[in-house]
DNA sequence: ATACAACTTGGAGTACACTCCAAGTCAAGC
DNA sequence: GCTTGACTTGGAGTGTACTCCAAGTTGTAT
């Protein structure tokens, strides 16, 4: 079973793993976001079970709004050992709450959503209607 | 009242209230986002309450991760009226599908910072757990 | 009259995050 | 030995959404 969770992965497989694409993984790469990646003897990277899961975690900073200069910035200090263990908190406690208020806005949006919607079936049903009683949500 | 919400402002004022910058303003009006504003005998921009709140709605739209593009396609059929209706609600539940699921992801993420955070305090006060305790987790 | 501020236009430039490409290497199968 | 496929590199190109700029106009204040 440890085998299984240290197994070494192709780029290939790291893409289908952290759904990035393998240009993507390079890019990432490139820029510094994702550490210089061990290289089998012909030069193909190889990815460790372990690295595979920081990527996808780097994923999920991203599809939370983080920019990729956040991220790096995040990285580097993994880079510094356990000494930069508390402003890894900090950013991540800052994002956490950049999240959390994204979440709030989602939920009222919905909300407007809804009302929208609702007043679009008022309007379907009585056309008269139609512009009058909504001032604060516009056709 | 009914003066003070038919009041007409400036694209300053419009920046203002929607939080748009007046370049963004008639950025959006130039690729047809929003339709061609009426002008002033100076040749200004002015907006109407209504078209404010609008714009309002838009920014939750474009806040909420739908693309311009699709924001116009939107656009576009309420100026077809009443008979577009039906593909507006469509449109707008499709939206609100997708708001939820990345809603989800948004709080499936925190959970996840939580834990890493959790991890980190661990770490700090016995570092000898460091990297061993942790396989989905990453440093 | 003149300065200033608030606009107007068309178009160029920028930031971010990829995405694609050409040319080359290497290992395995026929 | 030759093809095929999975990679490598450096660098160029793309899409989205702005953002900035220069040159001009208009309205108000001094």
């Amino acid at each position: 079973m440890r085998d299984i969770l240290e197994t070494v992965s192709s780029i290939q497989q790291a893409a289908e793993f952290t759904g990035l694409s393998e240009d993507t993984i390079r890019y990432y790469e490139k820029i510094g976001l994702l550490p210089y990646a061990d290289r089998k003897a012909n030069g193909h990277r190889t990815y460790s079970k372990h690295q595979l899961e920081g990527m996808v975690f780097l994923t999920r900073l991203k599809a939370t709004g983080m920019t990729l200069e956040e991220m790096k910035r995040y990285r580097k200090l993994s880079e510094q050992g356990t000494v930069s263990i508390p402003q890894r908190i900090s950013i991540l406690k800052e994002h956490k709450k950049r999240v959390q208020s994204e979440i709030s806005r989602s939920l009222e949006t919905q909300r407007i959503i809804d009302y929208k919607i609702e007043h679009y079936n008022e309007v379907m049903l009585n056309p008269d209607l139609n512009n009058t009683a909504c001032d604060s949500i516009e056709e």
